[in-house]
DNA sequence: GAAATTTACGCAACCGATTGCATTATGAAT
DNA sequence: ATTCATAATGCAATCGGTTGCGTAAATTTC
């Protein structure tokens, strides 16, 4: 009935009749280990069935060679690219990684920052939560002095790494586009503006419209939670306007997908009454109709920096500064759904920063 | 610079004045305990900031409370919402979940497979890679006694449950259903045919095809990786053909929604020219023009139903049987794409399986 | 008021690998 | 032959909870 006990370093040992502590070494590849000994103790492990007991390792250790990655959602491109950057960088430098997300919920954000904590992971990647807005919850991985690196979604701290964007930067680019293709109008379709990535892309976006001499009217900003039904009520919600606006600046490529739709089935044409700007680049931004104006944002790149700078952290490089802010270049990437005076596609496609 | 020593249980127990037994006892909230020795166990813990360490634990108990969950890719709607549904039901059991993905490489599953069991997980929750034939790497579960239920890309076993769809009926109601748009000459895009659900959706179309005394044409049926570029190959080789398909039985909403694209720059109309019918009901199938025809492949549900089975099985309820197959309902869902003889979209809204 | 329960707690052996320090075997040097 | 350096291995404590079994104290029973 119950499975047979495992076998362990001590049932090596005896088969070998040497001390346990040689076939850990053995086991480890240590240097001190005399190679035919290794040898022997590898090919009896195999041969009997041992299987390294990861907590007894661990309890000794006190280290666990994983590194958490927090996220917000699973379901976009973005943050599947990202985690592609993590595990490539994790991966080859030894460790596991395990994924908590937090459904956009602080209070989910916190028990699995917990939960992480007492998985006693050794490093944590974070991206949080739509309204997480203190960072209470990381303060025992501070005090235990437990490196963790924030991404994207972050709040400044003077304890840890942020690896971001310029968001200021990409909404302020997105708008002059706009404006540069007509646009006198520009609504502007986002989230939660206390999250930083929100509040960034407005202030670039306000930038652009002040440089520009565009006046900033409060009904051409909508806030909401990015989801589909919202996407359609915002969209709804403009065309109820008394007057329409002639560009819109979407904060994701799912959102502008839905909104363009709706605008579509309204009967406004894309880009010539309403030009539409959306980011991330996500694979939908292509495939849709007209194809998607958006700000390319590099996930796995972010991913690869993000736990890079983990790791160089665990491996207690001293001239690596704990926090510091890495900023990823981003560069808008021009498509249909902006152009109003239809200029030749070439220079969009200059502009492509797809892969192949 | 070492940070502070770890407090444990003998911390507590020194400055309580009793022995670790009581204090272990006391924080699982074990009955043979006074409540009022527990009150202050308990407070004390907190005071003293105690963290339980899950390896010892771990080591001593010979259970982990976590459930492996091995997935292909992570890029999907639909393994998202697996994934969302499994950590529903696990999170209930008091269990945590960590996830592999096997980048559709089935080394990669294999080693993947090897670190979960490594890490002693109580359960796993798999679907196989693209290429994975063979599942000598599940062994050491099953040897071990460790429950493994696999759902979506499985292979027969008589050691797991396994919980799926009815390929073969959803390929056949799709095939039909084109037949029914008055379709003669179906195209059919898929996966490796090795790999079961690829395997069975053709099955079906096959059947569907023979039904209606409709010739199977090799021409027609197109094999490949389902990526982007396919996808687009796949197109053009049709539309090289001397004589064009008139509707096309897609595997996955993706791939149909870039073949759409595709057929529309080469001035091919959907429907009326080709009729299109995809797989899974991705966001993307309601976003893109014309709306895709799929069917619904309940993620959440599948989800739910592995973990719950597997639980089950981990709380040794004999009454489980080991080795049974789980089928679950999925259903045509009918919208533009497949639409030719522009039947009123009512029946096609009806069928709209979208929750709420 | 003695016997039988019940309640609450402690003892001490585990779980399996790691590692500082000591020890032995081997070879080189004098 | 003796000494010293080096290579290879063993000893035993340690990591921090868990749990079967035993026992003392409190309560009930007749």
């Amino acid at each position: 009935m119950n499975p047979k006990k495992d076998v362990t370093i001590y049932d090596i040992a005896k088969q070998l009749n040497i001390s346990t502590s040689t076939v850990s070494r053995a086991l480890q590849n240590h240097p001190a280990i005399n190679k035919l000994t290794k040898k022997k103790v590898i090919a009896t492990a195999k041969e009997i069935g041992y299987q390294y007991n990861t907590f007894a390792g661990n309890l000794r250790k006190k280290s666990t060679s994983i590194i958490g990655v927090m996220v917000h959602e699973l379901n976009s491109n973005f943050i599947t690219s990202v985690l592609a950057g993590i595990e490539k960088v994790t991966s080859e430098a030894g460790y596991d990684i395990i994924i908590a997300h937090s459904s956009e919920s602080y209070t989910k954000e916190s028990a699995n920052a917990l939960n992480l904590f007492h998985k006693r992971v050794d490093g944590l990647i974070a991206s949080l939560a739509y309204d997480t807005k203190n960072l209470d919850h990381y303060l025992p991985f501070h005090q235990k002095g437990i490196p963790v690196v924030f991404f994207d979604r972050v709040e400044p701290s003077d304890k840890s790494t942020v690896v971001v964007i310029d968001n200021t930067k990409c909404g302020y680019q997105a708008t002059k586009h706009l404006i540069e293709q007509g646009c006198k109008r520009i609504a502007h379709i986002t989230g939660n503006l206390s999250r930083n990535v929100y509040a960034h892309r407005f202030q670039g976006y306000k930038k652009a419209l002040t440089e520009h001499h565009l006046p900033f009217d409060k009904k051409l900003l909508i806030v909401n939670d990015l989801g589909e039904e919202a996407a359609r009520n915002a969209t709804l919600q403009l065309l109820r306007l008394p007057s329409l606006p002639d560009g819109i600046f979407i904060t994701n490529d799912f959102t502008a997908a839905v909104v363009i739709q709706t605008l579509k089935e309204n009967g406004i044409v894309v880009p010539d009454d309403i030009a539409i700007v959306g980011f991330n680049n996500d694979a939908i931004s292509k495939l849709i109709e007209p194809k998607i104006t958006t700000i390319n944002y590099p996930g796995i790149e972010m991913g690869e920096i993000a736990a890079r700078q983990l790791i160089a952290n665990l491996k207690g490089e001293e001239n690596v500064q704990l926090t510091n802010t890495i900023i990823i270049r981003s560069d808008l990437i021009i498509r249909e759904s902006s152009l109003k005076k239809h200029t030749p596609l070439s220079i969009a496609s200059n502009n492509n920063a797809n892969k192949k």
